[in-house]
DNA sequence: GGCTTAGGCTTTTTT
DNA sequence: AGCCTAAGCC
C-alpha cells in the first residue's frame, strides 16, 4: 500500500474502538468476527468493506452477503458514505442477499440451470398448492407443511429426489421422496424455482461449471457475510466456493443469536469454517454499546445455561441502569393492559424530563404472531399508535397474490400455479370439471395448461376441448381476457397493466362486494398500485415486459422486516391518545426484533408453552429436546439484547381471559436470570402466594405502584420448586411415574421413562408404541393412565 | 355443474 | 381468520 493509500484506509477506519479496528482492517485472508449484541457489527461491517475500497480494491470486485434486503441497503449506505471521499465509484459494492444473489446469478446463466430468462420464483404459498394438488392427484396420506419441510431439508443438503429417497427407509420417507420427485418435475414444466433453489441452482452451477466458477471466483476478492450463525449447510458451501481462490472470506455472527435451526441453519458453521479455512484469524467483539450494565448481566446469566463451544464474556462500560422488572398479569389482554399502563408512564416521565416522548423508542416482542392481537386491541382502544411488524405480510395477502398471478402469467406463460390460481377468481364459471377437461386436453396434445385455454378462443380447435356449450363460452371470455392482457403488456407499462388486469378481469368489482373486507383490500391493491408506478417510467429506457418481470422479481424477494422504517402506522387515526408522545410503539416477533434495538422493551407472554413454546420442544429425544430448548433460550437472549435502557418481561397467570383459560407456569428462562439483576411485580394475585401483596390500581387497569414486592425471596421459592416438591406432590391426575403405562390422543399408548416435577407441572418422558419418544407436560397432553 | 353458506378445525418462528 | 368439507340451491 502506498503511503497515501494507507491514509485513506487510515481515515475510513476513525471513529472505531481497537477491537472494532482490528477486526476491520485485517485483510490477510479469512477471519471471522464473533460479534455480541450491540458491540458494534454493522459499523465493523460497513468501516470494513470501506477500508477495503479505500486500499483500492475496486468495489465490482467485493462482495457483501445479508438475509435481508434491509440489511444488504444499510451496508452497501453505511459503506458508500465512508468510501465516497475517497472512492468515486463506492456505490458499485455487490452487496445483496443471498436470495436475490441467486436470483441475479439465475437471470444470468439461466440456460446452465434449465430455465428461461423469465422464469418465477415461487414462495410458500405457491409451493404448498402444488403439493397439494401433486399430494391429492396421488391420493397419498401425506401433510403439505411435512413434505414441505422433507423437501427443504433435502435441497439444503443438496440432494436430489433420487438421493434423498435412498438415504433412508420408511413408508413416510419414501413417499415424502415420491412427492419431492413429482414436485421438482412440476417446477421445471413451469419455468419456476423456489427459495431453495435460489440457492441450489447456482451452486450446482458453480460446481459443474468450471469456466463460470474460475470467473465468479477470480472476481471476488473479498467476501463479507453478516448474520453467518443463520447460514445453511448449502449458503455456506456457496460462500465456500466463491471465496476459494481469494480465501479473504470474513463472516460476522453470534452463535448466541443463532434462532433458525428449524430453517435448516447451523450455528456451528462459525466454527465449521476456521477448520475448512487454515490460518483463518477469529477477533472477538465483546463490548456492548447498547445495553446497561443490568441488562447485559442479566441477558449474560441467561444464556451460560446454554452449552457454548467458545466461553464468551460480553461487557459494557455503559451506566448501571434500572433492574430488569418481572411482571405478573392475569391474562394476555391484563398483560397488555399493563403494558400500555406502563408506556404511559415512561413517556409521561419523559416528557417532564426531555419535553418528548416518543413511541419510536418502545417495542412489545413475543413469540407468536397470535400474540400480538392483544396488544393491538388494547393499543387500539386506547388510541396509541403503533407499528404491527410480520403477521400477514403484504405479499402473501390474497390480493395482492391474485394480482400478481394475473400478471405472472404474462411473463411465464408456464406459470401453472399462478393460472390456477386465478382462473376462476372471480368465480366465472369455469369450476373443477372444466378445468379437468382443460387439464386433460394440455396433457393429450403436450401444450400448456395456458395454451389449451386460449385455445378457447378459436372456434374451431376450441371443439378439440370437448367442453359443452355453456362451458365453452365461459372459458372463451376469459382467453379473450388473456390474450389482451398479454397484448397489452407488449405496450403498457406495469401501473397501466396492473389496472387493466384487475377490471378486465372482474377483480375489482368482485372485491367491492364483499362489505366486510373491500375497504381493506382495495386499500392493499392501491398500495400495490403505488409500487408498480415506480416500474413505470418511460424515461427509465427499460422496456415494458422488462419492467413488469423486474416488479415481480422485487414482489418474490422482498420481505416484510425491509418495510420496517415505511412507517406502518396502524391503529386510529385520530390522535386522542392518553399516551403523550409522538411515534408508535412496535409489535414484533423475537425472531424479527433480531439486529433491532429499542430504549424501552417489553417480553410479553414469558411462560412455559409459549417461550419456549411447546411446539419447538415436541421432539423425541433427549438430546433434541436439550438442542431445541437451547434455541428458545438464544431467543429469550436476543429478546432481552435488544433493550438499550429499560427491559421488562412479563408473564400471565392464565393462557386467557375467557372460561377456556388454563392456568400458565412461568417460563423456566426467568429463574435462570440472576436475582441480582431482577426486580418482581405483582400485577395480579399469584394464587398460594401469601399474603397477597396490597396493590394501589392506576385509573384504567391496575397496575401496580412501584415498591419492592412482598414476595417470598426468590431462593424461597426456588427451594420450593425444586427440592421440597417431588412427584407424590402433584395431584393424582398429572401424577406419573415411570413404568406406568399411559393413552395419548394422537400418539397413541406407551410407558412412562421418566418425569420430572418442573414448576407444579410434570415433565412426562414416554415411549409410545407408535410414535416413538416423547416429551410432554402432564397438565398439557391429557394423558390416560391405563 | 357450479356457487354459496355453514360449521368444524387449527394457529411457532420466515429468508 | 382462513381453510376445508358437506349440503342445499340455481
Amino acid at each position: 500500500m502506498s503511503t497515501a493509500t494507507s491514509q485513506k484506509a487510515e481515515a475510513v477506519l476513525e471513529g472505531l474502538s481497537e477491537a472494532q479496528r482490528q477486526a476491520a482492517s485485517y485483510l490477510d485472508g479469512p477471519l471471522i468476527i464473533v460479534a455480541g449484541p450491540g458491540s458494534g457489527k454493522t459499523r465493523v461491517m460497513s468501516h470494513r468493506m470501506a477500508y477495503i475500497l479505500a486500499t483500492g480494491v475496486p468495489p465490482w470486485r467485493t462482495m457483501g452477503v445479508t438475509f435481508t434486503n434491509k440489511a444488504a441497503a444499510e451496508l452497501r449506505e453505511r459503506c458508500n458514505i465512508l468510501a465516497s471521499r475517497f472512492v468515486p465509484n463506492a456505490a458499485e459494492t455487490n452487496v445483496s442477499t443471498f436470495h436475490s444473489f441467486g436470483a441475479r446469478f439465475l437471470r444470468i446463466h439461466h440456460d446452465a440451470a434449465g430455465l428461461s430468462r423469465d422464469f418465477t420464483i415461487y414462495d410458500r404459498d405457491d409451493q404448498e398448492r402444488m403439493l397439494k394438488l401433486i399430494i391429492s392427484d396421488l391420493n397419498a396420506d401425506a401433510k403439505v407443511g411435512e413434505v414441505l419441510s422433507s423437501i427443504e431439508k433435502a435441497k439444503n443438503n443438496n440432494q436430489k429426489p433420487d438421493m434423498f429417497a435412498s438415504i433412508d427407509t420408511g413408508y413416510r420417507h419414501e413417499l415424502h421422496a415420491e412427492i419431492y420427485g413429482l414436485y421438482e418435475a412440476e417446477l421445471q414444466k413451469s419455468n419456476g424455482v423456489d427459495f431453495d433453489d435460489l440457492l441450489l441452482k447456482p451452486y450446482r452451477i458453480l460446481v459443474q461449471d468450471d469456466h463460470i466458477r474460475s470467473e465468479m471466483q477470480d472476481r471476488y476478492q473479498h467476501i463479507m457475510v453478516d448474520e453467518f450463525q443463520d447460514t445453511n449447510a448449502l449458503q455456506f458451501e456457496l460462500i465456500r466456493v466463491l471465496g476459494d481462490t481469494h480465501r479473504n472470506i470474513c463472516v460476522v455472527g453470534d452463535p448466541d443469536q443463532s434462532i433458525y435451526s428449524w430453517r435448516n441453519a447451523r450455528p456451528e458453521n462459525m466454527e465449521r469454517l476456521a477448520e475448512v479455512l487454515p490460518g483463518c484469524k477469529i477477533f472477538e467483539l465483546s463490548e456492548s454499546y447498547r445495553s446497561t450494565k443490568t441488562i447485559i448481566s442479566a441477558a449474560s446469566g441467561l444464556i451460560a445455561h446454554n452449552p457454548r463451544m467458545i466461553e464468551r464474556v460480553l461487557f459494557t462500560n455503559n451506566e448501571q441502569g434500572e433492574p430488569v422488572e418481572i411482571g405478573v398479569t392475569e391474562h394476555p389482554e391484563h398483560e397488555a393492559a399493563v403494558i400500555m399502563d406502563l408506556v404511559d408512564r415512561r413517556m409521561r416521565s419523559a416528557v417532564s424530563k426531555n419535553g418528548v416522548g416518543n413511541l419510536d423508542d418502545v417495542a412489545v416482542l413475543y413469540r407468536t404472531n397470535a400474540q400480538s392481537r392483544a396488544l393491538e386491541t388494547e393499543c387500539s382502544r386506547r388510541g396509541v399508535q403503533y407499528r404491527l411488524i410480520g403477521g400477514m405480510r403484504f405479499y402473501e395477502r390474497r390480493e395482492i397474490k391474485d394480482a400478481l398471478a394475473l400478471l405472472r402469467i404474462v411473463v411465464n406463460p408456464n406459470d401453472e400455479t399462478s393460472l390456477r390460481r386465478i382462473i376462476n377468481v372471480p368465480p366465472r364459471g369455469i369450476g373443477p370439471a372444466t378445468l379437468r377437461k382443460i387439464e386433460e386436453f394440455s396433457l393429450l396434445n403436450g401444450v400448456t395448461l395456458l395454451d389449451a385455454v386460449l385455445l378457447a378462443s378459436d372456434p374451431t380447435e376450441s371443439r378439440g376441448l370437448g367442453l359443452g356449450n355453456a362451458a365453452l363460452r365461459k372459458v372463451r371470455a376469459f382467453s379473450d381476457f388473456v390474450r389482451t392482457l398479454v397484448l397489452n403488456s407488449e405496450t403498457l407499462y406495469p401501473n397501466d397493466l396492473l389496472e387493466y388486469a384487475l377490471k378486465g378481469s372482474g377483480y375489482n368489482d368482485w372485491v367491492q362486494k364483499d362489505e366486510e373486507t373491500r375497504a381493506e383490500r382495495f386499500q392493499n391493491l392501491e398500495e400495490l398500485g403505488m409500487l408498480t408506478e415506480q416500474y413505470s417510467n418511460p424515461d427509465d429506457r427499460i422496456e415494458p415486459r422488462q419492467a413488469l418481470s423486474d416488479l415481480l422479481e422485487h414482489t418474490a424477494l422482498f420481505a416484510n422486516v425491509d418495510t420496517l422504517d415505511d412507517g406502518v402506522g396502524t391503529g386510529s387515526d385520530e390522535l386522542n391518545s392518553n399516551v403523550d408522545a409522538v411515534g408508535a410503539i412496535t409489535l414484533i416477533t423475537l425472531h424479527q426484533a433480531k439486529g433491532l434495538e429499542f430504549d424501552t422493551v417489553f417480553i410479553a407472554g414469558v411462560a412455559e408453552g409459549l417461550l419456549p413454546h411447546a411446539m419447538a420442544l415436541n421432539v423425541r429425544t433427549q438430546d433434541e429436546y436439550e438442542a431445541a430448548c437451547g434455541e428458545e433460550r438464544r431467543l429469550m437472549y436476543v429478546g432481552m439484547t435488544r433493550a438499550k435502557q429499560k427491559l421488562h418481561i412479563m408473564w400471565p397467570l392464565y393462557t386467557s381471559s375467557s372460561f377456556h383459560r388454563r392456568p400458565n407456569t412461568p417460563s423456566q428462562f426467568l429463574k435462570e436470570i440472576p436475582e441480582e439483576q431482577v426486580k418482581e411485580i405483582e400485577y395480579a394475585r399469584v394464587p398460594g402466594r401469601t399474603p397477597p401483596p396490597p396493590v394501589a390500581f392506576s385509573s384504567s387497569s391496575g397496575v401496580a405502584v412501584d415498591r419492592d414486592p412482598v414476595v417470598p425471596s426468590r431462593r424461597r421459592r426456588e427451594r420450593e420448586k425444586f427440592s421440597e416438591i417431588g412427584v407424590d406432590d402433584l395431584p393424582e391426575e398429572i401424577r406419573f411415574k415411570a413404568g406406568q403405562r399411559v393413552r395419548h390422543e394422537t400418539f397413541g399408548t406407551g410407558v412412562v421413562v421418566n418425569s420430572r416435577p418442573v414448576d407444579g407441572d410434570l415433565r412426562v418422558t414416554v415411549a409410545f408404541s407408535e410414535a416413538g419418544v416423547k416429551i410432554v407436560m402432564a397438565s398439557m397432553a391429557n394423558l390416560e393412565k391405563i
